[in-house]
DNA sequence: AAAGAGCTCAACCGCCCTAAG
DNA sequence: TCTTAGGGCGGTTGAGCTCTT
């Protein structure tokens, strides 16, 4: 009588014959890589059986693809990378394989854990669906801008040394030398020089509910501490005490504050810190 | 210092698709 | 056409770690 709904079988004499599930030991890890690396990958149920491995060809398989496997990168994600997850979710939704293709050395398996802890987490907090427009908007005119900021930051940080502006990936189109970026149709214009980053949403943006979609423009940093210029002149920002006048284009007739601190704005990414936009959104 | 809560991520599950026989 | 095996995918679980109180 078993009292466990999942446990994992021992390596006693007793099922000496059944498959073995859960962690992976030293010993069938080096089993796995060195027949692999006499025999290649593929046909995983026969490898397992003759590699000596109790272990179903599908667990060797993922053991494989998601750990051992030479070009697994290890270690976080980082900002360039979770950009992609973003963009690329945003084009294809939970097509996690699909999007590990254009993130080298990263597997599904850690995008998609990625995307349940980090993503859905604040959509939880904000109390919005993953999938709404809403959310989708936050998405492209709060957090990818953070991250592009991050990566103009890394990237001023090596130009220091390097005086050269890199590319974070192959798949972010720099399209001119201070660090614009075009993804999914939307124009982010990353200014080095100033630490501003400005997400500039195309005219044509479907706005079928008022939303953060009508935000023109948004910067994350400093003379303005972190602040949105709205479609209606209205300034949103994450500082309490600053009052906002003659911003930009906008003639800040009204502001709202986000009420954040702004160590948490300016310190933390998206993923670290909770955004109370709750808000914000009813006034949008 | 200890206990509980929360988080991460490796691993499993079940379903689906495809190709071979 | 049907069956079966291999492989791929997205969803889910739970052990172990970290953080908070």
């Amino acid at each position: 009588m078993s009292t466990n709904t999942k446990s994992f079988s021992s390596s006693s004499s007793e099922d000496d014959n059944e498959l073995r599930r859960g962690p992976w030991t030293l010993e069938e890890d080096t089993l796995l890589i060195q027949y692999i690396a006499r025999h290649g990958e593929g046909r995983w149920n026969l490898l397992a059986n003759r590699a000596g491995l109790r272990r179903t060809g599908k667990s060797c398989r993922l053991r494989w693809l998601n750990y051992l496997k030479p070009d697994v990168k290890r270690g976080n994600l980082t900002p360039e990378e979770q950009l992609m997850i973003l963009d690329l979710h945003s084009k294809w939704g939970n097509r996690w394989s699909k999007i590990a293709q254009y993130l080298p050395g990263r597997t599904d398996n850690e995008i998609k854990n990625y995307w349940r802890t980090r993503v859905q987490k604040q959509a939880r907090h904000l109390k919005i669906d993953t999938n709404s427009t809403e959310f989708q908007n936050i998405i492209r005119c709060f957090w990818m801008p953070r991250l592009l900021q991050k990566i103009g930051d890394q990237n001023q940080l090596a130009s220091s040394h390097q005086h050269s502006i890199t590319a974070p990936s192959p798949q972010l189109q720099f399209t001119h030398e201070q660090g614009a970026v075009n993804m999914s149709g939307y124009e982010y214009n990353l200014d080095i020089e100033k630490q501003n980053t400005e997400c500039i949403l195309p005219s044509e943006l479907p706005m079928e509910t008022p939303n953060t979609s009508q935000f023109s423009e948004y910067h994350t940093s400093s003379p303005f501490g972190g602040a949105m210029v709205h479609n209606d002149h209205n300034v949103y920002t994450n500082d309490h005490d600053m009052e906002v006048s003659n911003f930009g284009n906008s003639a800040a007739a009204e502001s709202y504050y986000v009420p954040e601190s702004e160590s948490n704005w300016l310190e933390t990414d998206f993923s670290c810190s909770m955004w109370n936009m709750d808000e914000l959104l009813q006034r949008c």
